[in-house]
DNA sequence: TAGATTGTTAATCGATTAACAATC
DNA sequence: TAGATTGTTAATCGATTAACAATC
């Protein structure tokens, strides 16, 4: 059997710590859909928001929304509804996003460059601190926004920086032996845009952006 | 209410021509995946598959296979497998990624220079055959492997290569107007890079990669 | 024929939604 | 108080899995 690709399996997560619960995967995603529209009501000084709001601006079912923030707690207020800046703050701390995480990235090819200029995660809090490559180009990585060190400098680098987030963009031959080493090194989740499947220890999450399959499943719904 | 973001929401589809039935876009997503591990059983010569065979390379459950493989016909032989080139042609049919695919993409920023490169694109069928851009950049654009024309252009130039697919890597506030006049010019298809809600008829099926929202949700996970 | 594996039905599991008492 | 909206229970819906007769 030549080579294994897997899906993401686990459909739910154990939240160790005072409760051990289990969380739905898609509860988690539509935690990050509230955290970004709430920050846009923010914006707009909006203050109040119901979850028949939430769920019209959000394609959902306002039963949903209600259910997905119970989860975690009493949000709102009966009659009210929910306060929009101490939703925000509550949701962005249960997603570790109420402060910066710094987030190395692996493979400086044309998508890694990319990334490493992609607003979006900055303004979600992310830091890409580090980049690594196998190889060092001056003229070319002297104009990204972060340094970029040979691969070998892996395992300290991200030692000293305390790094535990990472993101993979290397080639396919590459991917199982960079993941090794990402996971001795600490990093414990990885953001993984290589199409193939990584086998990574129970403690490590791995979150698989696959372009291909996307486009390829979208080919189908071509009238 | 400020603007309005939405997960895609319809979770089946309808097949319209001789049978009008409900896919489960879960299996659509599948299919691609089997397709891929398809191909490179192929390339490795491989001429037999079992459903438990293709259920451990992808981590999924050999019942689901069969019934996913099942559900567009019969094309296993019981009591032996499926034939992995047959197979592969049936679905990459089925898929409708059995034939080169034209698409455009919208926004030569970082990111769309980086997919204009990915070969992934290549490897599955699909060829951009066009990139679309508010400025010409002659010194950075001659490096690329596609023409990049001028956005005014977008209307003909989609006519002329009849192309039903686009990529969208714009910045947010120009995404629904360029929407609307892809939609406009015949697209049918959008993979959406954009962290918004695309606004589209019924007919038009949108695609949502959203990179802060999968690392976001992956911070969750970090122990 | 004996062994293997399909296609499919029925059982299970989980996620979404409707409904409503509690409460501001 | 009357009106609105939450949190939560129960009902519904859909997807996954187990089991097995049919079949090569």
């Amino acid at each position: 059997m030549p080579h294994s690709e897997k899906l993401p399996s686990a459909e739910s997560v154990e939240i160790s710590g005072d409760e051990t619960r289990r969380i739905p995967k898609a509860v988690v995603k539509r935690l990050s859909l509230y955290s970004r529209v709430l920050q846009s009501l923010e914006r707009d000084k909006v203050d109040k928001v119901s979850s028949t709001d939430l769920a019209d601006l959000l394609g959902l079912n306002s039963a949903q929304v209600r259910k997905d923030l119970a989860t975690f707690g009493q949000f709102g207020i009966p009659g009210y509804g929910y306060q929009v800046t101490e939703l925000r703050k509550r949701i962005k701390q249960i997603l570790g996003t109420d402060r910066d995480i710094p987030v190395a990235l692996i493979g400086v090819g044309h998508l890694g460059t990319a990334l490493l200029s992609y607003a979006g995660f900055q303004r979600q809090g992310f830091r890409v601190i580090c980049a690594f490559d196998v190889a060092l180009n001056p003229s070319e990585h002297s104009r990204l926004p972060v340094p970029v060190y040979i691969v070998d400098e892996l395992e300290p680098r991200i030692a000293a920086h305390a790094i535990s987030m990472a993101i993979l963009t290397v080639p396919q031959e590459a991917a199982q032996e960079i993941t090794d080493r990402l996971v001795a090194a600490g990093i414990t989740a990885i953001l993984n845009f290589v199409p193939m499947r990584l086998r990574t220890p129970e403690h490590v999450k791995v979150h698989y952006v696959d372009l291909a399959i996307e486009m390829e499943s979208l080919s189908f719904y071509l009238k």
